[in-house]
DNA sequence: CCCCTCTAGATTGTTAACAATTTAATTTGA
DNA sequence: TCAAATTAAATTGTTAACAATCTAGAGGGG
């Protein structure tokens, strides 16, 4: 029967959704955001809505206050943009490490698809494209690495994401992720840290 | 008036005694959670608790699978508490330098209160109050200096801190503390971070 | 003109019921 | 007896309505 099941929930789907939206930066900092507004635009009720605003207040996305909802968090500043940066490289680096040890030629398939999604989507200069596909891309290795800090990358990750994408590079992002991947494909962990150091910045 | 307020919601309730449970080793590795066991228990309907154990998947002490609820995360292997411990330092030690130079009276009488109870809860040897005072304490000064990254902060600590708990010297727990907040009262920025590393292992 | 109070609308917090899915037990067939 | 199919119970996912709270603006008194 096979059965696909795992019919995700509708508030995934939200969550991923919103996530998407304030990486491409379509909302501005400080803006409240709507439970209901949400909702109609989705079809469904509050539930599913406010299940997803949890999540993303959790992951640092979205602030939030009782009785007064959520709105998009102020940007980090500098500082703790750097903060955030390290501790993001000592996880990614750690993971990293993990998994050219155990990759399997189904994984190396996998990236592979994942460095072609960001190729073209720099290609095509599609900012939420790119953002999403890049975040994919380092969310697999550390996905089979370590499911368990997956969420912890993940928070930290689209903290970091959301200050700079305004002013990308895209061949650049293209290059740099060419490069890990070619790295983690000849299985030269030091050549793959060096390059996974200067593309985390 | 005044007007303090900020009734907090339920669901804040709930987070924060599930989370207490969950690190005095109150719920076994791998237990799962039933909504309307805990919505009996703390007579509410299931919305609110919902809403906790989702933000305690977000924070990583619980795992979350679509349609079969949420369970007890299994806990993290020796080298990934490592890499989170690694990464708490790295955060703590920031908002420490921050702290210390802003560093305010009243600060200073709130932090003599939360160590303190900490204090007190060693002395009665009762893991439930030292693990949730131990957090308050160093909460303080991360909520001071970095509002922003108070989330992420509380995501690493509960995570570090379910592993060890069970076999802790209530002693040493207590003179560390002691040894930190001094340092911090003498404004001697260098003393307060060699202690505080020694602290979080 | 300013400040306070009060009211009406908007928004979040909570609830109970219903729908969809999973899990366990039971039956059925070889 | 064992395994597959079927049913029943338990559990999660979603919804719509109601309660509590906040927000903005009108009105009144100084």
């Amino acid at each position: 029967m096979s059965k696909v099941s795992n019919r995700l929930a509708f508030s995934d789907h939200i969550c991923d959704i919103i996530r998407r939206e304030l990486i491409s930066g379509k909302f501005a900092h400080d803006e409240p955001i709507r439970e209901q507004k949400l909702a109609t635009r989705f079809g469904t009720s509050r539930g599913p809505v406010r299940d997803a605003l949890l999540r993303l207040t959790q992951e640092g996305v979205l602030a939030y206050e009782t009785n007064k909802g959520v709105r998009v968090n102020s940007p980090l500043s500098e500082e703790e943009r750097d903060v955030v940066v390290g501790m993001r490289l000592q996880l990614e680096k750690f993971c990293m490490r993990k998994f050219i040890l155990v990759v399997s030629p189904s994984d190396l398939d996998q990236i592979s698809i994942l460095l072609e999604r960001l190729s073209s989507a720099c290609k095509r200069a599609s900012l939420p494209e790119v953002a999403e596909s890049d975040l994919a891309l380092h969310r697999y290795w550390v996905a089979q690495a370590s499911p368990h800090l997956e969420s912890t990358w993940l928070g930290l990750s689209v903290r970091m994401i959301m200050k700079y994408t305004r002013l990308s590079r895209y061949e650049e992002i293209e290059k740099e992720h060419a490069e890990i991947v070619s790295a983690i494909l000849e299985k030269d962990l030091e050549k793959t840290l060096i390059c996974l150091e200067s593309n985390i910045i």
